[in-house]
DNA sequence: CATCTCACTTAGGTTTCTCATAGCCAGAGA
DNA sequence: TCTCTGGCTATGAGAAACCTAAGTGAGATG
């Protein structure tokens, strides 16, 4: 995907002289700690880009949280083509990211909107991060978007957090083995769906 | 990539039932109001993707932050076959994602290993972010892996947050077109690269 | 010099993602 | 009933991402 071909207006640059690699990695823990020892079998990331592992999965997920969410909406602010927005909105569909909500305009017939679920709308960090990540490393020029903090006004990013609240350091991150920790279950918000522990 | 084929060990399974969808979006401000009336062409995410948008990128980077760092080892513990590796560490390189640092062992002639520069390292907040939702929504079983703190042992997401620390809702989020802010710079820890303004 | 290894490269083929074009079908309006 | 429209589906083709298998070449070791 690296050449990825993109319809409208490219502006791509390259922005920053990388520095000769320095940077802190996560710290492996027990079992793990010997790297070559296991395999990253049930990889979470890769479990994510089972459903989210193509261009066209990420731009809907993007216009979904824009508002977007009928099928007309989507085709036409996505660029995509009519079959792979099908697809690609079935597939969304089935593994629970999107949820079907029909709907009818007056004087039109019954049609489907397509809304995000919880599970969808948990998505937003990633796609704020990598959002974050392309605006400063990738893109330069003017006709730039932003997220921002209704609130404050504040540029809006995804930062590293642990469950109590601290803000995480990138060298402060291990890799464990979860062993069914019934017990640090906490600051789940009502309602949330499946709670690990 | 949604059927893709994953060499190893499939555990994936339907884990919760979504509701039908409700959920908030971002709002958009000022002239990106009316979303007909312009293009996403400048998508920092769709910019992101041109850089990590295979499969391959991502479970590289995710080696590189478990401290991979030779040719070896990211063929062994990714399960790439050596073409794609070869290939994909090249373009990681051209990007500034990765650099090449030379190195030799004792006995041996001298290769190359790759690195995270900055630019890499702060993808890990996208990482973790899928990560996190693959592992909450995607994943189920035993030989889960989960990111902890180190200081503390809480579990490791990836939320939202403003530049002014303030934790950021999902419905508190708005897109705004970014007209040369030079103002609103804080918190730039120093020898921070393309900071904007 | 012959051999070995590691870090790639080359060649060839399959699957997946995407597109463009052309239907199809349900229901409203004439 | 005929037509129009919006939401899909079907088909066929190109590009891209992957794989396996088989080199290549530089520098150690024998």
């Amino acid at each position: 995907m690296v050449g990825m071909s993109r319809p409208d207006g490219d502006q791509r640059v390259a922005l920053p002289q990388p520095d000769p690699g320095v940077a802190q990695h996560i710290t492996l823990t027990g079992p793990l700690a010997d790297r070559d020892s296991w395999r990253a079998d049930a990889c979470p990331i890769v479990a994510a880009l089972d459903v989210l592992g193509t261009r066209s999965a990420f731009v809907i997920l993007r216009e979904a949280f824009y508002g977007a969410s009928r099928f007309e909406q989507f085709v036409k602010r996505t660029q995509l083509s009519e079959p792979v927005m099908a697809t690609r909105l079935k597939e969304l569909t089935e593994v629970g990211v999107l949820a079907k909500e029909p709907y009818r305009e007056p004087g039109e017939r019954t049609r489907n909107a397509y809304r995000l679920t919880e599970k969808g709308a948990e998505l937003l960090p990633a796609l704020t991060a990598l959002f974050s990540w392309g605006s400063r490393w990738q893109l330069s020029g003017p006709q730039q978007v932003e997220l921002a903090h209704a609130d404050c006004g504040g540029l809006v990013t995804s930062v590293l957090q642990c469950e109590h609240g601290h803000p995480v350091d990138a060298g402060a991150v291990e890799l464990r083995s979860m062993h069914r920790r019934r017990e640090l279950v906490v600051q789940g918000r009502a309602g949330e769906r499946p709670t690990r522990a």
